[in-house]
DNA sequence: GGAGAAAGTGACCGAGCGGTCCGTTTAGTG
DNA sequence: CACTAAACGGACCGCTCGGTCACTTTCTCC
């Protein structure tokens, strides 16, 4: 029943990837309209070339959103698996999240709304980890239990916010601001909460 | 010397003060790329009106955030002179400012650049409203030594970026995450920051 | 109420955008 | 090597935007 698609041609699968890779350099410098010809000018394409590989300028997105947002999962999970101690993976986490948006400044990624039920499906299935990781780090005693999953979910883009508007940023100085946050999770000293915590996003 | 300019007619003031009026809204509805057109319709005038009042769209953008800032700035400036405790006073600030951005969804201001001197000169001068807040807080032991005024301002928005990702938030959503943030700048359990602080920013 | 300056208006302009289309090039195959 | 389908390229289209300008309307003051 499978179909045998004939494989891509090595010139499409090379410029899919140099497309790629340019357009998240390219996104990062100049946010999320950054044009398309500029995109196709640093691939070395012609403008012609994305829309053949990408219907729309979202779907360009949605390919990059997915790709960093699997990786972030694969590491959750990979925590999940190996770190016995549920607060440093929980923080693990969120520095492999920081890191991975700082890097090429991926900040971007945020503003992507639902671009395809892949987004949706992969975003979920991070949502679900974060949910698991945040239990564990409930059980362990190392996160106050007022604070939910849909919590951390909404304060781990916040430390790379926080740095976007420092000029000229030192690379990690997002690990000042995850020690501040994080601190505010924990529950020693921690004064009750003034408002119930948002329904799990969709 | 000062010469005097005469005073600007009737209409032109209320013109002016209906197109700052809708700028603002419009700019909450639609982020910082909502159009001219638009504004000018909502303010019930022609599009040429709007660049007589403000000779670019930045410049509209530099009136009201001026306008905000300035507002916030004095609140700042109540505080410090009539709040007795320097930990209600810093917090106070934070709140009023989360508040006034989230009135109408002002989150817009955050991205606004350095627009024009003015801007500039407003904007330092709320800085140091807040490094005094901070000074304060530090004596009466309300606040982590090792947090500085520019991590305050850094940390200022977060609650208000971390709601707008929640569709539908209730209005005082962004009290829960301030409590979590403040809660991280208080002293009691404090681990020390991995990172020195940023420079004070221009 | 009339003169003149100030303010208002919307057709218009040029630039840049996402997306289309078709003639041309090129990788794979027997 | 020759042939075909896949992939490429870039001129082109329609649209929206910020900003301009010449003309009209409205306020203000004597």
């Amino acid at each position: 029943m499978t179909e045998t698609p004939r494989p891509q041609r090595a010139d499409a699968v090379r410029n899919r990837r140099a497309l790629l890779s340019a357009a998240a350099d390219e996104f990062a410098e100049r946010g999320l309209d950054a044009s398309i010809a500029d995109i196709a000018r640093r691939a070395g394409v012609g403008k012609g070339t994305v829309f053949r590989h990408f219907a729309t300028k979202d779907d360009l997105l949605a390919a990059i959103v997915i790709d960093r947002m699997d990786a972030l999962n694969a590491e959750g999970e990979r925590l999940l698996r190996e770190e016995p101690d549920a607060g440093v993976a929980l923080r693990g986490f969120l520095a492999a999240a920081a890191e991975q948006r700082q890097q090429r400044d991926l900040s971007f990624l945020q503003q992507a709304g639902d671009l395809s039920p892949e987004v949706t499906a992969v975003r979920t299935r991070m949502y679900d980890t974060i949910d698991k990781l945040v239990d564990h780090a409930h059980e362990s005693g190392a996160v106050r239990k007022d604070v939910t999953g849909t919590d951390v979910i909404l304060l781990m883009c916040a430390p790379n916010y926080v740095v976007s508007y420092v000029p000229n940023a030192p690379p990690d100085l997002w690990r000042r601001y995850l020690a501040i946050i994080f601190d505010g999770l924990r529950p020693e000293g921690a004064q009750p909460l003034p408002h119930p915590p948002p329904a799990t996003t969709a």
